[in-house]
DNA sequence: CCGAGAAACTTGACTGATTCCAGAAATGGT
DNA sequence: ACCATTTCTGGAATCAGTCAAGTTTCTCGG
């Protein structure tokens, strides 16, 4: 079971206490990243038994808070969460069903972009949203016709 | 007032009726551009009188479905509208105070990024929000908290 | 080993933004 | 002006998430 303190470590590192839903909320994400909070809800219950609601949206706002779980709320969907949260990669999000994809940044550091005009603003970040239809959202195209 | 019948000729080109809540919105949002549904139905109650909320809804989806106006929810604040919808610009968001700003997107047509993988995605838009502090929010000012 | 204080969890009410619904009113082509 | 269609009204409902109060659990000094 070594293999599976990785997360452990990665609350004690953050200076948070380990416990069990935190514990398992870093697992189901590891697992399954870009879900939402009620499919880690789902999750976490089905792992370790009951937890409250409540418990799994401390656990992601703690974690988002300490920098080891990072939150996107692509519009139209539930917020989402990922571990990936070092490098500052951006997503493509399917318009149809919602499904996140990772893209690496293609610029390195954040804000890997620069504004053409600043208006006075501190700018930090800049994330990049990917919007189109998915594989399996894609129309049922015949293969023969690649027109 | 020749010149105020901008948005009826809007509404009429894109093939929508033409009636008091929806020039009014029209009119409003080229006001206060990035304005989210609750000032708009403020402001187009000040302006009209009694107008439902659901009213006010329905324009601004409409609207959008139309593409005579364009939908921003940036993460944490309720969606915003805007008319500027041919020119595929981009946003400035205040992280402390949720302004937001135009900037022109630097390369042109959309999508004006290509993703560095594609996942198999049929990529349409690339959304882009450069996220940091607006020049009225900036630390040096004493933190008068207006949240 | 014990107890105090802090941190985390549970429960349940509550909010804000938005949508759904059914009926009434307004719009625009003939 | 008439009528079918579209839009607006009012109110209930939903969804995602937050708040607050009370209970349990952990951690650490004595």
């Amino acid at each position: 079971m070594a293999e599976l303190r990785w997360a452990n470590e990665m609350l004690q590192q953050a200076g948070l206490r380990i416990t069990a839903p935190r514990v398992t909320v870093l697992r189901v994400l590891a697992e399954r990243p870009h879900a939402a909070a009620d499919t880690i809800i789902g999750a976490v219950r089905s792992d370790i038994g009951a937890v409250s609601t409540q418990a799994v949206y401390n656990v992601l706002q703690v974690c988002t808070d300490a920098g080891i779980v990072r939150r996107i709320q692509p519009a139209g969907s539930p917020a989402r969460y990922e571990l990936r949260v070092r490098d500052n990669h951006h997503h493509l999000v399917c318009r149809s069903c919602g499904t996140v994809g990772d893209v690496d940044c293609a610029a390195g550091e954040a804000p890997c972009l620069e504004p053409s005009e600043r208006l006075g603003f501190d700018v930090d970040e800049a994330e990049v949203v990917f919007w189109g239809i998915c594989p399996d959202c894609a129309p049922p195209v015949r293969e023969e016709e690649t027109v």
